[in-house]
DNA sequence: CGGTAAACGAGACGGTACGTCGTGTCTTTGA
DNA sequence: TCAAAGACACGACGTACCGTCTCGTTTACCG
């Protein structure tokens, strides 16, 4: 059972809080950025009280990375029955895109926030990045099944190959993050750049 | 001519207060992380004047970045005769260990710095991220030259390919930064995930 | 109504906080003078936080005004059934040893402080110099219905006359604020300067 | 001797520099009160560096001292060869006159500064205070010997009796510093407030 | 008349205090 | 009995001045 024994007395916690929480600190987010965002500035926004919020997380990171991961559940995912190899590209492109709109700016700002907190890195990792990696590890090994993909390949190294360029542009900013570049990075992570034999 | 006609006037900066004031941020960075690092603190432990700080840099991560770079300048740099490729590969073996010591934390913590800020983010990726690359480029080309690497590889993506995942594992943390994984991500980089024709 | 419906929400103002803020002032007063009276020193001393300071005065030198009027409030005030001119000679005299002591150099710092801000000018005039003029003037219109004083004489310029050269000798320094000349005053004011026709 | 052998050699200290600063000092005076006067600001004001002015004054409220006597030694001070007590009343009604002008801030403002400094009160009774009680002395002194003046009156605590009420008028501000005032002030302190026997 | 010592302007220095903001905790009233 | 409001102790922020210290540049005197 999860329910106390006496029932729960007096006034329940109230759902309709943890929304408007949520739903403030996302709007700051966009207005002012991970590093505008305060306790204060939600709370007030919200309509709530300060010890509202900090009866359900430590901080305005936390904060940020639920509201982040909220939104980012009910982003779309690829699926389909096409080759594994066009799928694959397709999520790619699908990445570039939100990686190069404003959403790619919060997701740079979480790993950013994860960076000073072992939690937060822990739950950004498990609920963002392992999720995403699930996705294009299934996409690899149907391919692999298909013979498209080498049958002795190191997966999560293939993984990182295959993904880490995107966030390193994100995070860098040194070049482009369009088409081209991620057709070119996947094309290149596909026949290697070793000269022929 | 844009030089100011009678130089410059009062009593010249003092160089050994820029000393103690990058020494102090590196030994507080060292001790307390990014996060913990203050203005005050700084200036209480470089025992210099606030505004002294002020007068050269806005904030304490600018401080802060200029001691990760000003260290990061005195790192020693990959050279030699060997062949480009083992070059390549000792230069990649060299990062992997940086980032799994203290000092890889140091670098995660610039790259989070830099996404609040765009002048440090420019900075950053001149003077830390672009020199790298240059070394990796002229790697790279001298491999070409050698006939290892394939002539019409886009020298900018490689790069990518090559480095990126260094730098995600080193901010996500999903898995291992050793010389395991450094080779396999080269050996993978080289000869592509592609099946055999 | 001007009264809020629902009285005031949140917690209230600490009693306590405020007692200690004064009491605090009150020490560093008279151990560094005004011009040694900060805000800083005055919430490390009460141990109270800054904000809760500024938060029911505006600066330093109004809560040095507080303290000065809060202490002068449980002063004794002069009473009793004697002849009026009696006790006005007999509270000229205390008025004389209180700016003879230490306490007469906290009167002539709220009146400097007085000049620089019209809020504590008016707080000042009314809670300390209005307040002993009441008496004074009590007790002239006293001795003017004993017969002792002309029932013409214009109270607020007597008042100024006997009054004014206690806060100036406190002031300026220029000679003794002793019994000799309070009751060298107080005579003259009475009979005045003039020769006998 | 005390005197340097040598006479003084090296650069003289610049005349043009302290009228400068003194200058500038009255307008900010003027501008921004006694509160508002700062060595920085008389230096960006008068084009000249603060150690100009640090090797002259020991601070703000020095120069402002300085300022001020400079700019009364200017006034015009009373004379003639009318009888005293017309030359007195003259007097009075200029001191009120200055006293509810602008000019009579400045002087309330450096009986203020006074307060804190010692230095500066022994200054500001010297040459404004005891100057002025000079003159009212004189004409006391001239008045006794017209017989318009009891003989035997102290005239250090006639002079108290007389000018010391336009000084609480200033610094307090309870009431007008009009002609009407004076005149009733002069009037009662020739006269006395006691009942004709 | 050429040195030289001191004052000059400018402005950086190590400091102190300012007044504000945000933190995370607490204590009220009101629902 | 929990939520909102908001005061609390704390501490960092970035700024303004303080009074002192170099700088390079005049400027008068003295040898």
């Amino acid at each position: 059972m999860t329910e106390p024994p006496s029932a729960r007395r007096g006034r329940p916690r109230s759902e309709a809080a943890r929304r408007k929480v949520l739903e403030a600190a996302r709007e700051l987010l966009a207005e002012r950025g991970l590093a505008g965002l305060t306790m204060e500035g939600i709370a007030a926004r919200a309509r709530v009280g300060k010890p509202t919020i900090y009866r359900q997380w430590p901080n305005a990171q936390a904060v940020a990375m639920d509201a982040f991961l909220e939104a980012e559940d009910g982003a779309p995912h690829v699926s389909g029955h096409a080759p594994a190899l066009s799928a694959l590209r397709r999520q790619l492109h699908g990445i570039a895109a939100v990686f190069s709109s404003p959403a790619g700016r919060s997701t740079a700002a979480m790993i950013a926030a994860a960076q000073n907190d072992s939690e937060l890195a822990k739950v950004f990792r498990n609920r963002f990045i392992l999720r995403g990696r699930e996705t294009g590890r299934a996409l690899l090994r149907q391919a692999m099944s298909e013979g498209a993909v080498r049958p002795d390949a190191d997966l999560e190294v293939a993984l990182d190959l295959i993904y880490a360029p995107l966030f390193f542009r994100l995070l860098i900013g040194h070049g482009p993050l369009d088409r081209g570049f991620t057709d070119a990075l996947l094309d290149m992570a596909l026949v290697g750049v070793r000269a022929e034999r």
